[in-house]
DNA sequence: GACGAGCTACGACGGATGTAGTAGGTTGTC
DNA sequence: GACAACCTACTACATCCGTCGTAGCTCGTC
């Protein structure tokens, strides 16, 4: 079978994020976007992207005056979601658990988060008032 | 700036984690594997993988009587590690935190993980004896 | 109503990727 | 010593990706 052609690839991604970050706008204030982000792109090319973003369904447009507004379709959300699981499918053959493993063992965390999952987890399980045994 | 390309692909990734599995091996036990994964690639495919996962540093090679025998040259952690952490950077603006949070959030992991996961904070705290006051 | 500033559409181009075929060398076997 | 089996090297090729350039339309301004 052919490679996939309707992922987001990574320059479209950024646009994308320029997107979540700025809201429905035009071409030219997300380039600014990332020029202010040092990503420096010719004008045209944002406008690749976009319009390839709009024919992978990621954003649409609507004529506004003589430009387009673009708009994200997809939330920062499902979209993260998605990557991380393609991630820990490739990586960890679809568990999740051994990526924050990974990341707790890795020391890529810092107390202050550790403390803040910690409490996540304590409110998880309250909530689901489960009881563990197995010790 | 030119693009990347001594980064890993999708389908190297793939030939690289069977070896990883398999530990030194030839083409064709790598090409087996793939297949007993439901992955069907053919024998020269296989081999342009090999041949372009040395090119790139990530495998060495040398040749036990007719055939050449590859090896991982980088480890599954160091390689996962790379990974997440562009993911993480790409996501997230390189913080781990998030990813965390959502992946709790999102349901992904499933209780005993969850279990398993407060087991190693527990851990964590021990070992470093923290305190932490700002209720 | 001609000019310039913007904007979009479309084409382009080099490099990466996924996938594989073919040519040609090595070698065990009859 | 010819043949089949197997191996590698090289080439190929369509698509994707990152990046733009150019052409042509539109609209405000003098």
């Amino acid at each position: 079978m052919p490679p996939r052609q309707t992922d987001l690839s990574d320059a479209e991604l950024e646009v994308l994020k320029a997107l979540w970050d700025l809201g429905p706008t035009s071409v030219r204030d997300v380039m600014n976007h990332l020029h202010a982000q040092g990503r420096e792109l010719a004008y045209t090319t944002v406008l690749t992207f976009l319009t390839r973003l709009k024919a992978k369904k990621y954003v649409t447009s609507k004529k506004s005056g003589q430009a387009y507004i673009y708009k994200a379709r997809v939330s920062r959300e499902k979209v993260t979601g998605t990557r991380l699981s393609s991630l820990i499918e490739q990586l960890f053959d679809g568990a999740s658990a051994p990526l924050v493993l990974h990341l707790v063992q890795s020391n890529k965390l810092s107390p202050d988060e550790i403390g803040e999952l910690r409490r996540m987890l304590e409110d998880l399980d309250a909530a689901s008032s489960d009881v563990e045994g197995d010790d």
